[in-house]
DNA sequence: TATGAATGAGCATTCATTCAT
DNA sequence: CATGAATGAATGCTCATTCAT
């Protein structure tokens, strides 16, 4: 009867479903924390039954995961993008674009980042010193070292510094309250990003 | 009444109480997670009754803000130690006291940080992103600053940054598996540390 | 529509799926029992959605009514069409048919039969005490009273002692594990049986 | 200050919970069927608070088990303090002796003997086919056998079939509304035990 | 101080049943 | 006839906290 494409599935999608569920229970994760958060508060903020929620999550560590894959997901996309724009051989701009990117993306999502891989029970060893975020700088790293951009001993060690730096400054309460404060965030963050990469290497001294 | 030395001023087998029941609850906090471990798990551990638990802590949180303020006060005694030892204007040298004796002291207890700082929920404003041992890295930098060792726009920030950084290089699982690859980081620490603070602040003037 | 058969009037797919339904359901029942099981598992081992369930059968308890229904039937049927080939009078033939025809489809259904009749919560009046088959029982018992046969003074009683000695020596565990074993238990259900309608009512005359 | 002996333990005996847990929950199993009883309701009945059950008990199936085991244990007793009062060789007066004795303590615990053995899920494979009961039984015809009180080609199977003889008739809904006829119900079983050790054997026929 | 029995609120999870399609 | 997404009541079990001794 109704003009919907044939496939339709019957009821409501269920990644519809899905991302009404994940949606709730961010909102409310960040809001009161993961353990004070009960199931049912999900699934009631989401209109669903409680039911429900196992028909998608298969428990409350479930949906933290799927918060988790769907964050980094998102940012690596969104720098991915930017990080692509960049000149062959354009390592600083590469490197600039990563910090920059990556800021911006945690400064839309900070707390969230901060819930996910933090704030949680790191599910393995993963979250701040293991993830596809660093592994994306790294090979940024690694690529300016090939192409004497700079010259880092170890481009992994740099990349967990870096990273964790920037995940430290972005997370912090109120640091990009208005437009100018956002600039000037990103704008330190590009010269200690800078500041590292370009140190004056004294090996074996 | 015991025929212990007479006069001896009773220990404060309080004290010793206190202390063993943190040490069982850091044990277990590190092995299974905070929510995994209950009240009754570490006062066997510590070879206490359930009560007596109560007797010394208010709640499980309480015995986390214990465990915090001890790891905080006991790498900031070493810190303030090591950094004293450096001459009045030897700013380079403090700071390169400050990173090496943070992250001694971290890889003696990283993951207990991560657990006290990170992984439970911060309790009061501390955390990542302020606590006392980010205060005495400002410290640090703005002195270096006052005394034209570097120059940077805000040390409060770089702070921050350098900060989050060591904590992520030195909570790597087996970062340090023996004497070598411990130098190793604690060298790459103090590069990148003195590449921060000597970047070349030109960008965008 | 289909090209099947022309004419062939629709063989009762409603009775295939149907049995369907009770299969799984016993083979289910059996395995993991009765509470163990789900309405889920029992149409997934069918091949029928969940929902096709309830177009025919009310509830589990349903299905297991069901089950007990069929089992009664066949185990009966089997019975009277035996001891319906005795003689008219051959009472000691009829009981003896009775007993190893009955024993006989125990044998193949045992648990199942304990499981409708003993593991489950009686539904009606029915189970190990008052039954079909031992109404039958009850009459050859009377039969062979009315012709003197032998002299029970209770053959009601005499039903349901023979009924419960059968099912549980029938329902043991290995009982009868190849044909020696089955000849024999079969002989001693009959002997056993013989002994009781032939004692020698002289006790506390 | 109580004149109570010491060592007493201090709130409530557990035994006495244990007890009381146990009563009320074969109360309530009786009543309404195992898994219509909550853990809530056994609680409540026994006048403790939900958590307590916990103290005692692991699970419903664990008092389960419980009720089981003291089921067995009591009825056994019985039965053996009446079979010792025996001469050493009155075979028939023991046999008598224990299915009186065995009667009599279903007469008082039928349904609960239903409940614990045939109702619920046989734990293992035990239940109406191997249990301490029959194992006693099974000792009484063996005894018999070897002081040629009666010749049982197999004792076990024997003591199988009476015993769940026994457990039918005695399970029979008002088989015991008054002594008269209890005391019916006892002579009849007696009789009919007595008619199985005594049939005449025809072996190899 | 120390104990540990007792408490009971709190929550995740299951599953029989319904019903729109 | 058939489907399977959606429902939500029902319940077992945990564990922080209390308190009589």
């Amino acid at each position: 009867m109704p003009s919907k494409a044939a496939g339709q599935p019957r009821t409501k999608p269920a990644e519809k479903r899905r991302h009404d569920l994940m949606k709730s229970a961010e909102r409310l994760f960040l809001k009161k924390g993961i353990d004070q958060t009960t199931i049912e508060e999900i699934t009631h903020a989401a209109g669903v039954s409680k039911g429900s929620f196992y028909l998608h999550f298969s428990s409350k560590a479930d949906v933290l995961e799927a918060l988790r894959a769907r964050f980094v997901q998102e940012i690596l996309d969104g720098i991915l993008e930017e990080v692509g724009k960049k000149g062959e051989h354009d390592w600083h701009g590469k490197l600039t674009a990563w910090a920059k990117t990556c800021a911006a993306g945690y400064l839309g999502a900070a707390r969230l980042h901060h819930l996910v891989f933090a704030s949680a029970p790191p599910p393995t060893r993963e979250g701040l010193t293991r993830n596809a975020l660093i592994d994306s700088l790294t090979e940024v790293l690694a690529g300016g070292n090939r192409h004497k951009a700079w010259f880092l001993d170890e481009p992994s060690f740099t990349a967990v510094f870096l990273f964790n730096a920037l995940h430290g400054v972005v997370n912090q309460e109120g640091i990009a309250g208005n437009d100018g404060d956002r600039r000037k965030l990103l704008r330190n963050i590009e010269e200690h990003f800078q500041g590292v990469v370009l140190q004056p290497r004294s090996h074996g001294l």
